[in-house]
DNA sequence: CACAACTGCTTGCTATTTGAAAGCGGTTTT
DNA sequence: AAAACCGCTTTCAAATAGCAAGCAGTTGTG
């Protein structure tokens, strides 16, 4: 038998649904990273999550309807996860966690660019992502502006940039 | 030997600092209840906090920045814990916490009034409550209007109101 | 001045969660 | 035919959570 809630507090209920250390970075991996498969979630992990703690992790979140979970039609063993309305609707909280990361914790550039562009953003750009999400993700229509590819570009800019530096003082 | 930040992205390393099912509840009462005093966090705990977990989180928090601990002048055994100028800036993180877990889960009306305020009031008023934050727990000059007495004062009204109910049920 | 209540914790102790590593039956690619 | 890949599961050790009791010192009360 699982207890029930602690308490109806906001704050605390959304704590128990996300309050670990890992059910935000896969929403994340799968939200700005677009991986959808268990393996690319499990090997292009920045942080290393160990197989058994993703396979909990996910079952968790899809009973929790943060992800939805079906078939690849293109490989009989592979699924796709999916983000849902409820977590897409994560991607404010998640502009304020990078925004105070950014500001209270020791970032590296290239991982921050992206909660730098969210939050000079603002709740305009964070719309426009989540409308791109609900097109990747559910079957909204496509929208005109891709800030997923705007925020991927200047992700993939920032690694160069680093390499860059990094052959340059070899 | 604690092992080092797991990667330098700024949602990681914030859930790192405040990813488990504690210390962000310790944050809030301190912040929204004004709970200043050990016993008044464990005996007034909502979700009912352990003595030795508390203990731990206090210890923690002050040892990142997020709290700081001081003497009670008027008690000698007795300790002050207030927020500090990271933690405050916390209030929008946990304005989007309120507002996600008010549309996503299971809330109680008296405990989600003051979500419900800080939503509606937006950035303009999260700023006005961080400047009287800074008054009650750093040593700022007292702002005109408080938002923490609107806050209170909504919530107890809500309380007032639910037991009102229960009252004319019986 | 005796005594109860209160102060911020700590100390056992057990139950749950985390995590690394290896493995598994089946599918697809080479 | 063999190798690589698929989404997990299993095993076991280590860390964490959580309950209940207790503690030395301080303060309020009759």
């Amino acid at each position: 038998m699982e207890p029930g809630p602690r308490s109806g507090c906001p704050i605390n209920l959304t704590l128990e649904m996300l309050g670990d250390r890992w059910s935000l970075i896969v929403i994340r991996d799968v939200m700005f990273g677009n991986r959808r498969h268990y393996r690319e979630l499990l090997n292009q992990s920045d942080e290393g999550i160990a197989s058994n703690i993703l396979a909990d992790r996910l079952k968790r979140l899809v009973a929790s309807g943060l992800l939805s979970r079906r078939d690849d039609p293109s490989h009989k063993q592979k699924a796709i996860y999916s983000l849902t309305e409820p977590s897409i609707e994560l991607v404010p909280l998640l502009a304020q966690m990078g925004a105070w990361g950014r500001r209270h914790t020791p970032v590296s550039p290239e991982l921050s660019i992206r909660a730098e562009i969210l939050e000079k953003g603002g709740p305009p750009l964070w719309r426009a992502f989540m409308d791109e999400l609900r097109h990747l993700h559910l079957d909204a229509p496509k929208p005109e502006r891709s800030v997923f590819g705007q925020l991927q570009a200047a992700y993939l800019d920032a690694v160069a940039q680093r390499d860059a530096q990094t052959t340059a003082a070899k």
